[in-house]
DNA sequence: TACTTATTGAAATTGATTTTCATTATCAAT
DNA sequence: ATTGATAATGAAAATCAATTTCAATAAGTA
């Protein structure tokens, strides 16, 4: 995983340093989207020196690489979580933040109708499930 | 609809201002959502004294009463719309930023289940369509 | 190894939002 | 109507996240 990012971040002629590592380990680690305040704390533990700047921008990059997505919440919008291929739909505990892509499920045709029904011209839809993961619910 | 806003206000021991009135007007004539400083541009333009505090204040207070709703765009996320009871789900115009509630929709039991399958406690759900509105449509 | 150029991080800047506080205005009780 | 308690207002200061600037540094190619 961590290879193919890398990989994909020297295609686009981009330098691999610590600092981009260290970051990406914690994006890639974490089941929870994150704010780039939150991955410049959890990154400065292993890696005091690095910058808040170099975080906005390294995330900034991935996003528009495609590996990450944000994702709104009550707690903040500026949240990413690393994008699962072809999944837009998620899972996301109230408690502990956990995210879940899940599937097997289409709504496209619901979707359009409301959308004719209403004179519009759909382009885009927004799903987002909450409630609390089966860890949190033991609590 | 302005009197059932301005009676509620009172019914919690809330004064009725000029400032408040102004502020009220603009969000009840508005077919799309604003945040806060849109408001105070718009407020202002008939109530050139108004501060931006007191628009911040007043739309805080009308969320909190339930007259007000958040909603996210690519645009901004503090924005707010007039909440039509009972209905959750938008369509927004991607254009415009015109905003419908939609109904004649019932995806409870597929939200339901998708969380079961997931093992997680449904909480929440949020659902938002977009697109061009019947009148950008022709632009 | 040297060199080009992307990257970094400190500091300054911006822009939105919040807090503070003295002044003003609302409204209930006279 | 007048008064008085207190809610509301708005200017200014403070806060906080995010962006820009720029000189120093480091990556990776030649």
């Amino acid at each position: 995983m961590k290879e193919t990012w890398m990989a994909k971040l020297k295609e686009k002629g981009m330098r691999i340093t610590a600092q981009r590592e260290a970051i990406v380990d914690i994006l890639l680690n974490s089941e929870k989207a994150l704010d780039p305040l939150e991955v410049y704390d959890l990154t400065r533990q292993s890696h005091p020196s690095l910058g808040v700047v170099t975080v906005y921008r390294t995330m900034e990059c991935l996003e528009h690489l495609g590996l990450l997505q944000k994702v709104h919440q009550a707690c903040g919008c500026n949240k990413f979580l690393k994008l699962k291929e072809g999944h837009h739909h998620l899972l996301i505990c109230t408690n502990c933040g956990k995210a879940v892509y899940f599937e097997g499920l289409n709504f496209e045709n619901a979707f359009s109708e409301i959308a004719e029904n209403n004179n519009f011209l759909l382009q885009d839809h927004w799903l987002q499930l909450s409630g609390l993961c089966p860890r949190c619910q033991k609590i």
